[in-house]
Formats: structure tokens, C-alpha cells, sequence
DNA sequence: AAAAATATGTCAACATGGCTGACATAAATT
DNA sequence: AATTTATGTCAGCCATGTTGACATATTTTT
């Protein structure tokens, strides 16, 4: 496979300086775009992560516990079989932060209301303050970021990553992400 | 512990019901704004890496085998040690990985010409045929989501990106990101 | 009332991909 | 000749995901 038309091996070793070219200069800028695009989110993404990242370590624990303070947080009540949906792992993956979370006094669990089977989740005073210590310095980078851009640049980022999702995934992100005030 | 009303501490404890609000109106819908663009990052970030995951589980690569070759795709030639840098990971994590790689014969080694030390890193045509196959599905989701935004939401899109990154790490991101063409 | 379905929990074994620490080798630099 | 640099490797640990099997309490269906 030759590679694209110019990351690749071209520049490197030159051949495809002399060959002539497959790919038209117009699509070949349009995929280096792309591609800087694509590098773009891997970087800012592990950027916007790296604050949590750093208070978990003090206390001893991961991505997965935030995940799960987060959702709880922002869904109090929420039950065990939603949070699993939200989060698509295993409920095996997911009892054990849960039970670590529970068992260091972030979260509880009441027997549901109406279905007593459930056992809906509730952050304690504790797990809303760590959430907040969480999220503060994202809702600060979001914040700038944000702010950095234009008018409408709010609005264009978000279509462009709402776009981003899968199709299917849509409706159901939206349901997630947006509360009622 | 009662339930939220909607984001943190407001209708957690149900105090804030009672006592005037401390945060202002405006404050509080600019916080659930700016959480929503927080899991609105984390949704699509998720539903960016699902396609080359699949193709990944297929041939029984991870993320890690990902990221391997497409920065050596994106950077023919490059340096273990160049490459250690962009991945911010051990080089005995990598060591894994890339002996992986290399065995399979996605990726080749070749002796720094001046500096016979080095080992820079190739894809072989298998590896460019991989990297293609990886790197296609995720260019036409972006592709797609920019396209979806009106005009200059592409710019305003890279504005806020590229603002999420550390300060400390724009220049860098610039040059690993912007290639020559 | 009995049977089936649902929500949750739990045990056990395993895979991936990070990490640290220690040490080795070859080549370049001082 | 001594030191530094680029890379590789061994060994073990941890976090977080997986599958499969099974248990319990509760609700729903028959």
C-alpha cells in the first residue's frame, strides 16, 4: 500500500516526489487536515483528562472511580443497570470500583422505592466534594477553551462533536447529557 | 442523602432550596453548560475510538498497537526515543507493543544512519495497509463533522481543541500535529 | 400460587497495557 | 579512557477491563 500522499514513507525517502502522484493535491491537503484533526482530539482529550488524573493518584484511585462519581453525581439516584449502560462495561468491571467508592464513604446505596430491587446511587457529602474537586479544573479548561474561540465558536464546537457520535448514539447522548435546570 | 435536583450541591442536600442561592442564575446554567461540553468530550471521544477498535479486536491489537503505528505512519523514521516523547508511556510498556508490531511485520527498525545508536521505526506495507484501514474510519467521521457545521465551525472546532491542550504543551502538539507538505 | 423474568451481587480466571526497578549493550561524546 | 546517550530486556506489580457461572431478592406473568 502506498502510502497517503504525504505522511508516510514520501518525505522520508523521497520516492514519492518522483513518482507521480496518485492522490489529487487538493484531497491530499484535505486528508492532512483530517488527520491533524484526528491528532488534535487524541492530544486535547488526554490533556483534558490530566487534571483529574493527578488528584486521583493522591488518593489512590483511577479513571473508573471517576466515572463513576461523575455519572452518580450528576444522576443521583440513578440505578446500577443505567450506570451500566452509561459506562458499557461489565457489572463485574463495575462492582469493584463501586465497591471501593462505597466502601470509602464517596457514595451509598438505597434499596429503590418503588422496585426494591434496585440499589440507587447517591453520592455522600464527600463524593459531591470530590466530584467538585474533579471537575472544577475541566469546567476551568472547558471554560477557556471555550471562551478562546469566537462567537459561536461555543456553538460550532458542539455541533462538531456532537457529530461526532455514532448516529444510533445520539438520542441516547442527549437524553445523558442534558438536565433540566 | 437527598437526591440533586440538577448539577452539584444545589438540590443535593436540598438546603439551597431554602436558603437563597448563592450561586446566581446565570452562574448555575453556565456550569451545566460547561459540564455538558465535558461529557459531550468524553461520548465522542468514546464513539471516535470504537471503529478502529473493532478492527483492532479482529486481528488482536489494542489501542496501545494503535497508537504505535499511526504516529509511526504519521512520522516515518522516527526515533524509539522520539516516540516515547508523543505516547508519554515507559519504553517497557512500549517494548511490549512494539515487539508485537515488529514480529508481525507491521513495522521495521533501521539503524540511525548517523547516529548508529538509534533504531527509527518504519511501516512496512503491511503496516501502511493496516494504518490505512485504522486511520479511514475515524478521517470520514471528522471529515462528516466538520462538514456538518456551518462554514468557519471547522476553524472555531480547532480553536477550542487546540485551546483544551496544556499551555505548556500547544508548541509541541503544533509540531508533532503540522506536517509539511 | 407457581413460574418466569429482572436487578443486582459475587466468585474465579484471565487479558491488556500501564508502572517501577535493575541491569546490559553499543555507540557517541567529552 | 571515561561518561553519557539510545535502546533493550528481565521480573514483578497494579488497574481495569473481559467471560462464565451461579446466587438472591423481588417483581411480573401465567
Amino acid at each position: 500500500m502506498q502510502p497517503a500522499g504525504k505522511g508516510l514513507f514520501s518525505a522520508e525517502k523521497g520516492a514519492d516526489r518522483l513518482a507521480p502522484v496518485a492522490r489529487p493535491r487538493a484531497a491530499a491537503a484535505e486528508e492532512e487536515r483530517l488527520i491533524e484533526a484526528i491528532e488534535l482530539l487524541f492530544f486535547s482529550y488526554r490533556d483534558f483528562t490530566s487534571d483529574p488524573d493527578t488528584i486521583l493518584e493522591e488518593i489512590g484511585f483511577g479513571r473508573a472511580h471517576h466515572r463513576v462519581v461523575h455519572f452518580v453525581g450528576r444522576n443521583p439516584g440513578i440505578t446500577v443497570a443505567a450506570l451500566l449502560d452509561i459506562l458499557r462495561i461489565t457489572k463485574q468491571s463495575l462492582a469493584r470500583v463501586l465497591r471501593e467508592v462505597i466502601e470509602r464513604g464517596y457514595l451509598v446505596q438505597q434499596t429503590g422505592e418503588k422496585d426494591r430491587r434496585q440499589r440507587r446511587l447517591y453520592l455522600t457529602e464527600a463524593g459531591a466534594e470530590l466530584w467538585e474537586r474533579l471537575v472544577a479544573p475541566q469546567r476551568e479548561r472547558v471554560r477557556n477553551a471555550l471562551a478562546a474561540s469566537g462567537p459561536g465558536g461555543e456553538t460550532a464546537w458542539r455541533e462538531v462533536m456532537f457529530s461526532l457520535l455514532d448516529e444510533t448514539q445520539r438520542p441516547e447522548v442527549e437524553k445523558i447529557i442534558i438536565k433540566e435546570p
